[in-house]
RNA sequence: GUCCCAGUAGCUCAGCAGGAUAGAGCAACAGCCUUCUAAGCUGUGGGUCGGGAGUUCGAAUCUCUCCUGGGACACCA
C-alpha cells in the first residue's frame, strides 16, 4: 500500500471506531465504509456518507449521527486538518497534504513496479482472445479485440492476478475443409486451370488467391498430379501454416503476445471431445431426436436445446468448444475470460450452460463483448479498404494511422459501446489528438530532465520535498497516489479504458502544472531539485500506465 | 417475435455495486509564447441524463414499460 491507500484505510478504521464509541451501531451492523473523493474541492479531500447509511439502524437524523461520529473521531490518527458536516449528512475530511510527498520516494524506488497491487490476490485467470479462424487475414474487428485483451491482461497482471493469454486455433471442423478446397482451387487456377471451381462456401479473398499462386510457384504442378485426397490434405496444411504464421506476425506487430496457442485438433487427438460427450451423457444431459444428439441446455437457462452431433454424424462447433472449456478448467484456472465480438453474444447462454453441466459455476466463465468499430474518414464511414475492396485489415489500419494511435483509440472507450474510429483525428498532429497529448506530456518531462542534467541536476529523493506545496503540485501528487487503485478497479471491473482515462488525466495535470510553475530555476535550486523529483515520479507513472495499454512513451517529439 | 449493447452538452464519449451544483475532449467565444517543447495553458457559454411510472431520505445509476439506433437469434463456424 502506498501512503494514500494507508491514509484512506486509517480514516475508514477511525470512522468505524467512532461509530462504535458513539454507540450508534455495533461493529457487525456497520455497512462497508464508503470513502469518496468529492468532486468539489470545497467538500474536502475525502467524504463519507456513513451518517446517512446509519440513519435507519441508529434511528436518528443523519446530521445528528454525523455530529456524534465527529465528536468521537480521533483526528490525530490520520493527517486530518479539519472535519466538517455538510449537506444531508456528509462528513467531509480536510487533510494536511504534506503527507502526499512521501509518494515521490516510493515511486522513484519502485520504478516500473509502481502501480502494482493485490486486488487479484493471485487468482488464476485465463484470457482467451482474438481466436480468429486461420482461414484469412486479421481485420479491423479483430484488432479491437486484440488490443482490449492484451491491455486487460497487462492490467490484471499488474493488479495481482495470475494471467495466461491464450489464442484458440480453430484448425479442425468444416471451415478447414473449405479452406483446403479453396486453396486447392486457387492453386489449380494459378497453374492455368482457370475453370477449376471454388467450393460453394469457399474463401474468396485476395489472400487465398495469393496463397494459391505462392504454392504454384513453390511446387509447380507436383500436386496437380497427385491424388485429389493427397492434394487437398496438403493444401489444408499449407494454408493453415501460412495463414497462422501471418496471424502470429500481425499480432506480434501489434505488440500482442500470447502465452499459449491452443490447437482445436489437439482436443480430438487426445480424445478430449469424446470424453466431454461421455461425461455429459453420464450426467443425463444428452438425448436423441430426429437422428441427432441434443444437449439439454434448457436445464441451465438457455432458450432452447442445442445439437451436439448432427444427423450426418459430424459435431457442431459447440461440441469441441465444450471439451475445450473443460480442458481449460482442468488446467487449473479459477476464472476464464473470453473476449468475443458482438456477433457472438447469442452464444453466451449455451456456453454458460455447458460450464454448469460440466460441474462448474457459470460465473467462472466471463464473456467480454467487443462492440463494432466504424472507421470514419472525412466525416464518412469507411466501409471497405481502398486497396483491396474488402474489409480493412489490421495491418492496413496500423500503417494508416500508426500503432500508438490504434492502440490508444481502441482502449479509449468502453468495450461495450460502438466505436467511431476517427482516422483524421488519429493522424492529426494537433491538440485535438489525445494520443499526442499524452505522449507530449511524457516527452516534455524528458526534455526538462535532459536540460536539468546539463546543469548537473538529477532527480533524487534526497531533495527537500516539503517545498512541494503549490496547488498544481498537490493535484499531481493526488493523481499519482490514485494509480494503484485505478489499476485495481480497472482489473476487477475488466475495464481497460479506465487506465486510458487515467493517463489522460495525469497528462492534463502535468501540462497544467508545467504552465503554472517553473521546474528548472537557477534562483531556487532546492525547489528545482524537489520538482525534478516530482516530475520524474510523474514520468515513471505515465510510462508505466502507457505500457499497460501498449502505447509508447517517447522521450522526444 | 425473443435476446444482447447503446441512447448523457452541437459532435465523440466518461460517470451506472444510489449520494452534494451531472464531467472531459472537440467545436464556439475571450485571453496567455523576451520564461524548461504553444503537439501546451487559463477562462466563458452550452444539459427535460430517450419518454413515462415505480423503489427511497436521495436515481444518469436499481425495477417495470414504451420509443429509437446497432447486433444476434442454424443439425454454419
Amino acid at each position: 500500500m502506498n501512503i494514500v491507500e494507508q491514509t484512506e484505510q486509517k480514516i475508514k478504521d477511525e470512522i468505524v471506531e467512532a461509530v462504535v464509541k458513539a454507540e450508534l451501531a455495533t461493529e457487525d451492523q456497520i455497512p462497508e465504509v464508503v470513502l469518496e473523493t468529492p468532486k468539489e474541492k470545497a467538500h474536502g479531500d475525502y467524504a463519507t456518507n456513513m451518517a446517512m447509511q446509519l440513519a435507519r439502524i441508529a434511528k436518528k437524523a443523519p446530521r445528528q449521527i454525523a455530529d456524534d461520529i465527529v465528536a468521537n473521531f480521533d483526528q490525530s490518527k490520520a493527517s486530518i486538518k479539519n472535519i466538517e458536516i455538510a449537506g444531508p449528512g456528509f462528513i467531509n475530511f480536510f487533510l494536511d497534504s504534506t503527507y502526499l510527498t512521501e509518494l515521490i520516494p516510493t515511486i522513484l524506488k519502485d520504478q516500473q513496479e509502481y502501480g502494482k497491487g493485490n486486488a487479484g490476490n493471485g487468482e488464476k485467470i485465463q484470457i482467451e482472445f482474438v481466436s480468429a479462424n486461420p482461414t484469412g487475414t486479421l481485420h479491423l474487428g479483430h484488432a479491437r479485440g486484440a488490443v482490449f485483451g492484451d491491455s486487460l491482461a497487462n492490467i490484471m497482471e499488474k493488479a495481482g492476478y495470475d494471467v495466461q493469454r491464450e489464442y484458440y486455433i480453430n484448425d479442425a471442423g468444416n471451415q478447414m475443409n473449405n479452406l483446403a478446397k479453396s486453396v486447392e482451387a486457387r492453386y489449380m487456377q494459378a497453374l492455368g486451370q482457370t475453370d477449376f471451381e471454388m467450393p460453394e462456401d469457399g474463401y474468396h479473398g485476395k489472400d487465398i488467391v495469393e496463397l494459391g499462386e505462392k504454392m504454384a510457384k513453390e511446387y509447380g504442378d507436383k500436386w496437380a498430379n497427385e491424388s485429389e485426397e493427397a492434394r487437398v490434405e496438403f493444401c489444408r496444411q499449407y494454408g493453415l501454416d501460412f495463414l497462422l504464421d501471418r496471424i502470429k506476425k500481425d499480432l506480434e506487430d501489434y505488440r500482442v503476445p500470447f502465452d499459449e496457442w491452443f490447437s482445436e485438433s489437439s482436443l480430438y487427438e487426445e480424445g478430449k471431445v469424446q470424453q466431454a460427450l461421455d461425461y455429459l451423457k453420464e450426467q443425463g444431459y444428452l438425448y436423441e431426436k430426429d437422428g441427432a444428439v441434443w444437449f439439454r441446455t434448457t436445464d441451465f437457462n438457455d432458450d432452447k436445446d442445442r445439437v451436439l452431433i448432427k444427423k450426418d454424424g459430424n459435431y457442431t462447433y459447440l461440441t469441441p468448444d465444450i471439451a475445450y472449456h473443460q480442458n481449460k478448467f482442468e488446467r487449473g484456472f479459477d476464472t476464464l475470460i473470453n473476449v468475443w465480438g458482438a456477433d457472438h453474444h447469442g452464444y453466451i447462454p449455451r456456453m454458460k450452460a455447458a460450464i454448469e453441466a460440466l460441474g462448474y459455476n457459470a460465473k467462472q466463465l466471463e464473456i467480454s463483448i467487443i462492440q463494432m468499430v466504424n472507421l470514419i474518414q472525412g466525416g464518412e464511414i469507411v466501409k471497405m479498404s481502398k486497396r483491396t475492396g474488402k474489409a480493412v485489415t489490421m495491418v492496413e489500419l496500423a500503417e494508416e494511422v500508426g500503432l500508438d494511435a490504434v492502440r490508444y483509440f481502441f482502449v479509449m472507450r468502453s468495450n461495450d459501446t460502438h466505436l467511431d474510429f476517427d482516422m483524421d483525428l488519429a493522424t492529426s498532429e494537433s491538440n485535438e489528438n489525445p494520443v499526442y497529448y499524452v505522449q507530449y506530456a511524457h516527452a516534455r518531462i524528458c526534455s526538462m530532465l535532459r536540460q536539468a542534467k546539463e546543469k548537473g541536476l538529477e532527480p533524487s529523493e534526497d531533495a527537500d520535498l516539503t517545498l512541494i506545496q503549490s496547488e498544481k503540485e498537490i493535484d499531481l501528487l493526488k493523481r499519482l497516489g490514485e494509480f494503484p487503485q485505478v489499476i485495481g478497479d480497472s482489473a476487477v471491473k475488466r475495464t481497460p479504458h479506465r487506465v486510458t482515462q487515467y493517463i489522460y488525466d495525469l497528462a492534463s495535470d502535468l501540462h497544467s502544472f508545467y504552465n503554472a510553475e517553473k521546474v528548472i530555476n537557477d534562483d531556487q535550486l532546492e525547489l528545482s531539485k524537489a520538482r525534478l523529483a516530482l516530475i520524474e515520479a510523474v514520468r515513471i507513472t505515465l510510462s508505466n500506465a502507457m505500457k499497460l495499454i501498449g502505447v509508447h512513451a517517447p522521450e522526444k517529439m
